[in-house]
RNA sequence: GGCUCGAUGGCAGAGUGGUUAUGCAGCGGCCUGCAAAGCCGUGUACACCGGUUCGACUCCGGUUCGAGCCUCCA
């Protein structure tokens, strides 16, 4: 498969470190509060990725971190008058609760900062050995100028960074450019012993030392919002390459902002959407979808207009998928996935192509009359489906949306009567129910079979 | 100001040096007791100006406009 490169800022062949065993690493949230939909399109987008390269390679080790040290849960949790461990459990469950909303499938590996303190502590130590960081003032730093190889991935020139640099220098730093590894913690403040004594990691070493740890000193696959480019990872870059002695991550892979309604999310604005308010409203695959609909590299503008399409164009997906309901998937019918589909995915990651071809299958499915033939594209519908993570639901739920089991019982009681008043060519009684159901959003469908309904929202 | 990316039909959004993207919406038809769903048909879209070419939406240059980053940020 082809993957675009930030570094490179092309896209070429993935070839993984070990075809026996890829390894990913994707940044995760800072958990001091809620996360908004922006912050969701990493882990949806990578989450495409890690079912695809699950398909293709015996091995995958995906770990996507969580960040539970950082001055603003610090000041959360001074807030409130509580450990910080209050404030990062409650939104890493609150986190976990929205990944599930929109099908993430658990990573293999989360790892915490809490928990690896010490091989922070060991990589800045490899860093200061090796003349990469100094230490100062209680802090330790790392030199810019140590690394040749600083700016490369985000293409920026070292020189002109610090001439533009437009924040105020600390003092201890010997170049303006130079980054916090290790900072010092005040008494009243959350710290931990170092040799550099009590303190706290600043904000890009944890990365590398998770990401060290848990999939080795070279990665083939990091990713995250393209925000995070530089500083972050630039940095991270500069840390791993400088202690381990080499390459970091094979391929770079970045995700694009998402707008809200043509403008930047921002809390100045009041337009941040929080998953948590977004799915009262929604099912999360519509959500998800949404996601999906773009190129992950491209822009997304979130707008009650884009979720209205993401909308229309499931129905007609799981629309298919009802009418095949009755057609039973055998078990052993191996590999259905279209080569067109298959092809989009490889193609770093072409998901709104790859959702053509599910509307593709869907048409074949809803002209064939072969019962065969339809049992493969349920299977190819669903197999695919599965990669994107989307139609994995009952047809019959997915268009109960909320409905609840008495709502469900009510509907199809006044469906059975209405069923009846239709053998009596009792037309009227059969509008007035039709009429009824419409007040409460229920669709009917006549059809063959029987009448099917569904939610319209 | 610097770096990077982008500009496609009513909307969303792929893609290609010469052939239908796709979905949503619209219009006409079939089907239907009526509908809905589905099916069939229906749109000379590729920011602007030059250039390369037998031929450019697709390559090159410029212009305009938009987005992101420039040490909080998915």
């Amino acid at each position: 498969m082809k993957l675009y490169n930030t570094e490179t800022k092309t896209k070429s062949e993935f070839e993984p470190i070990n075809p026996e065993h890829v390894t990913m690493y994707v940044c995760g949230p800072t958990v001091y509060n809620y996360c908004h939909i922006g912050n969701f399109r990493p882990p949806v987008v990578f989450d495409v990725l890690a079912r695809v390269l699950r398909a293709k390679y015996p091995k995958v080790t995906y770990a996507r971190n969580i960040t539970d040290i950082d001055d603003k849960i610090n000041a959360a949790a001074a807030e409130q008058g509580v450990d910080i461990s209050v404030i990062s459990e409650k939104f890493t469950q609150a986190y976990h609760d929205d990944l599930d909303v929109l099908g993430v499938l658990p990573t293999d590996v989360e790892p915490k900062v809490t928990e690896h303190v010490t091989d922070i502590h060991d990589q800045i130590q490899s860093l200061i050995d090796g003349g990469h960081a100094y230490a100062a003032d209680g802090h330790v730093l790392f030199s810019v100028g140590s690394y040749e190889g600083y700016g490369e991935l985000s293409k920026r020139d070292p020189e002109e960074l610090l001439a533009g640099a437009r924040v105020d220098v600390a003092a201890y730093k010997k170049d303006p450019g130079d980054f916090v590894l290790w900072k010092p913690s005040e008494d009243d403040q959350p710290g931990w012993d170092s040799p550099w004594g009590r303190g706290r990691p600043g904000w890009h070493i944890e990365c590398t030392a998770m990401a060290a740890k848990h999939l080795g000193e070279s990665i083939d696959i990091h990713g995250g919002g393209n925000d995070l480019v530089f500083p972050h990872h630039e940095n991270e870059r500069a840390q791993s390459t400088c202690s381990h002695g080499k390459k970091y991550v094979n391929y770079w892979m970045h995700n694009g902002l998402i707008n809200m309604n043509q403008e930047k999310m921002s809390k100045s604005l009041g337009n941040v959407l929080l998953l948590k308010d977004l799915a009262k409203e929604l099912p999360g695959e519509v959500i998800r979808y949404v996601l999906l609909s773009a190129h992950y590299r491209a822009p997304l503008d979130w707008s009650d207009d884009a979720v209205q399409q993401a909308k229309s164009s499931l129905e007609r997906l799981y629309g298919a998928l009802r009418k095949m309901a009755h057609l039973e998937v055998p078990n052993d019918i191996g590999n259905q996935i279209p080569a067109a589909f298959d092809a989009a995915m490889s193609d770093d990651l072409n998901t709104p192509k790859a959702l053509a071809e599910l509307f593709a299958l869907a048409k074949l499915a809803n002209t064939s009359d072969s019962d065969d033939q339809k049992i493969k594209i349920k299977a190819a519908l669903l197999q695919s489906g599965y990669w994107l993570g989307l139609l994995q639901n009952d047809p019959e739920a997915w268009f109960a949306g909320d409905s609840d089991d008495s709502d469900v019982s009510e509907i199809e009681g006044l469906i059975a009567q209405r069923a009846e008043a239709k053998a009596n060519k009792d037309w009227a009684r059969a509008d007035e129910i039709r009429e009824i159901l419409a007040r409460k959003n229920v669709v009917l469908e006549d059809g063959p079979e029987g009448t099917v309904w569904r939610i319209e929202s």
